[in-house]
DNA sequence: GGCGAACATATCAGGCAGATATATGGCTGG
DNA sequence: CCAGCCATATATCTGCCTGATATGTTCGCC
């Protein structure tokens, strides 16, 4: 699922300009969402050139000229085609866990220091999930956020429950050199 | 953390092939972790020229040879730099929930398919990870490795009781069409 | 008055995934 | 019995993506 599709699901529920798109993908969708302008760009360019979506600028006075995309019935085909297609595996990137796995090379106050922030940052994450879940979408938007607030959650318990392994062994480790 | 952050960190606990590296990646972390040979091979190569790393290339007969990488004190140094950093935000791509966010797109029976499908492979990676833990490494190990299950179990339980919600969307959805 | 944030688009370097190439030996199903 | 596939092992290439940087204006805050 790359961003070219991505924008075009985003198209077919509202008309939209790059610098919009880019803004859902910063809400609450960001855990699974993501794109860059980088890639976002480029990839309504394409969809353009392949009459996926029309674009249709709009000058404005003493700001840049806003170019706002709309998806074709064409682009809506091809959406289609695209979300028909088996998903890919999940991915769970997280420079947390992966510094986590060596957490006996850390000093112990660092990796306690880290892990509170990193409980600091579930209860935000959590927060503004509730907050976006109240103010709500479509059902399938809650349907989504809320397995996002069900995985924090589980992760939150599961972090203050688990701290102490990592962390004797930290403890353990740095007694040792 | 990159792939050759990464490298470096498993290097820590053992030596290794970028063959065997790669493997590791493909193991009962690979939701966490991962790299594919066409960085892993390029990482090695330059952490070999910054001398982060060693490389002794052993001839197997009947085999291309073997290039066994360690890391080096220069190396150990580098990595708990690395790992010092604050870690960045995680990112959990799924096409599955890219997917879900359009389901009112699906035509009914498809999307119940694939939502059974994601139950099946939910199970069949925690009864993976169960094993995993069985046979456990290292308790960070072991602690990221929970995570995952944790993970996997809240999101399952969640499905199950809430895929409801998407699939009553899509039905009313291609209703009206 | 200055500083940063919001608005709006765009490009570039470097990193990474996935596919492909190369070579060989062992296992399995037809 | 042999064709095809999987495991071992390294390497490269295409194309996509992230993060940084550039450009220029307006508004609000300190």
């Amino acid at each position: 699922m790359d961003v070219r599709v991505l924008c075009l699901g985003m198209l077919t529920r509202q008309e939209a300009t790059g610098y919009e798109l880019k803004k859902v993908f910063e809400g609450p969708l960001r855990l699974f969402l993501d794109a860059s302008f980088g890639s976002i760009y480029p990839a309504l360019n394409r969809l353009a050139a392949e009459e996926l979506v029309t674009c249709s600028a709009q000058a404005q006075a003493k700001r840049p000229d806003k170019k706002v995309y709309r998806i074709t019935p064409k682009g809506r085909l091809a959406f289609l085609d695209a979300l028909m297609r088996k998903p890919g595996a999940d991915r769970f990137r997280s420079e947390f866990l992966a510094t986590m796995l060596f957490a006996d090379l850390l000093p112990p106050r660092h990796l306690s220091q880290l892990i509170d922030e990193r409980i600091a940052e579930c209860r935000r994450e959590l927060g503004e999930l509730d907050g976006a879940l109240a103010v709500a979408a479509s059902p399938a938007e809650r349907f989504v956020q809320g397995l996002g607030r069900t995985i924090y959650g589980a992760a939150l318990e599961y972090l203050a429950d688990n701290r102490h392994v990592v962390e004797s062994e930290a403890l353990l480790a740095s007694g040792q050199n």
